[in-house]
DNA sequence: TCAAAAGTGTTAAGAGTACACCCATGT
DNA sequence: ACATGGGTGTACTCTTAACACTTTTGA
């Protein structure tokens, strides 16, 4: 009983007619993963600055072994879509996610373009849904990792880690895209922070996203004019200058980001 | 074969270990369905005003038989999820489609709220993915239905064709910001229009997206200012009044909202 | 000649950008 | 005191919005 109407039409439809009631075994060589694109913000190794991380897993089978590949899973039938990246993040992070929204689903046919030593002969169908999830930074740092799973600069996974298994380049190369556009149009980049922040810092956030530097003054004006964040009144001590406030995401102003970009 | 490095973890997860070479038959009690909504532009029958418009097929079959839903039907093994959205799209209205994106995957367990009637007791789990298509003005006018398939105004369906089927009704409602969100950022306004085309009729598109009037003056001149439309050196001619100037879709500078929604 | 819609020009308000400058703290 | 980053003010540019006005056709 998926949803098809198709029958209902006079339009011409012989093979999918067969299909409807299908929990028929036959119907289906044809499976649903979830992966998840999990960025943090960490320092460069190389220049300090700070920039977006991400953890990668190593297959351990057939196909891509050895390769490097997004965190994910089979969809467990009795688990909702968003539960399975959460779990997934849980299991490669040890962490809760701040921020987690559905990226594409990636299902053609010819996707994953497998290497020569790769028997792809018996695979079958795979159909992913990714999601992207943002970690906070004061969270990253008790973040935990099993083996096989490694952090890479984002910008250096092509370098450091090689093609990606399936065809999690352009997975990730999209989720790139989306994070760095939608952060100009939505206060997501909240997400990264914790409780309570001075705006320096949401700042670097932004910066280390985009990738260039941003006017101080004018970044604070503007973000006080968005009404995103509100002053909680303290200030940030033991700085080796002036202290100065701090403050918190408000939840009243961001919720149109979700609104517009979440369903239900 | 499934993206599933989750095994490489020490993370605990049993489960799912069990799962990963499986074609077998028992493990997957899921199906994977594509539906598209499928939007056009026709004078409203009450007011005459220009709105969207969209085909429903009434379902023959339980669950939720006799209510109306989005057209779609099950992914074939062979199929691209495009491919499938677009075959959907010729059934339901016998048109290619000029723009179709994928709007969202739906998949939570608890989607798909059944009324009393109808008996959910031994429905599969379904996860759909949907696309969204536009139609052209022109063509619309050779589109022909199938029996069970009628078209609605976007804005009425909710009393005219009642509750829908499964959760369609939010993911119509989501397809309907979708389209007015990115109406105001990229030009697909022009997948509604012929090869050639005066500017008030382009002002008239956005003007029934957005539900509300555009200056015609200001309108002009940010439309031409954009480029993303060129002018042919033909005017229309047999208007009541001056004749307006025609102009063709860009294709060099509505690449970028292509590049920036869609992956690969 | 008049109505109707195409198309141009002008102006005012607001948002974005660059940058000079003051403030408050630790060292 | 001074270096450092926090924080404010200002002048300039660019975009957006409102609307007066001219142009060209059919009736």
């Amino acid at each position: 009983m998926p949803e098809v109407p198709s029958a209902a039409t006079t339009s011409p439809r012989p093979a999918s007619a067969a299909h409807p009631d299908a929990a028929t075994c036959a119907a289906a060589p044809l499976e649903l993963a979830v992966s998840t694109v999990v960025f943090s913000l960490r320092p460069h190794p190389d220049t300090g600055e700070l920039t977006l991380w991400l953890p990668l897993v190593r297959r351990i089978r057939a196909p891509f072994q050895g390769l490097w590949a997004l965190p994910g899973g089979p969809l467990e039938t009795d688990q909702d879509l968003v539960s399975s990246a959460r779990a997934t993040l849980h299991q490669t992070t040890g962490l809760a996610p701040r921020h987690l929204e559905q990226l594409y689903a990636f299902g053609d046919v010819g996707r994953s373009p497998a290497p020569a030593d790769t028997d792809t002969t018996a695979a079958p169908r795979v159909v992913s849904i990714v999601y992207w999830a943002l970690v906070r930074q004061d969270e990253d740092a008790a973040a935990v990792v099993g083996e096989n799973v490694e952090w890479f600069p984002a910008d250096d996974i092509a370098e450091e880690a090689g093609p990606l298994a399936f065809d999690h380049d352009v997975v990730l190369d999209y989720a790139l895209r989306r994070l760095r556009a939608k952060v100009t149009y939505s206060p997501i980049a909240h997400a990264f922070l914790p409780e309570q922040f001075p705006l320096a810092d949401l700042r670097r956030v932004y910066e280390a996203i985009l990738g260039r530097a941003l006017d101080p003054s004018n970044f604070r004006r503007q973000i006080l004019a968005q009404g995103t964040v509100e002053d909680t009144g303290e200030r940030m001590t033991g700085t080796a200058h002036r202290p100065p406030k701090l403050y918190r995401s408000n939840p009243h102003r961001s919720r149109y980001a979700l609104t517009i970009e979440e369903p239900s």
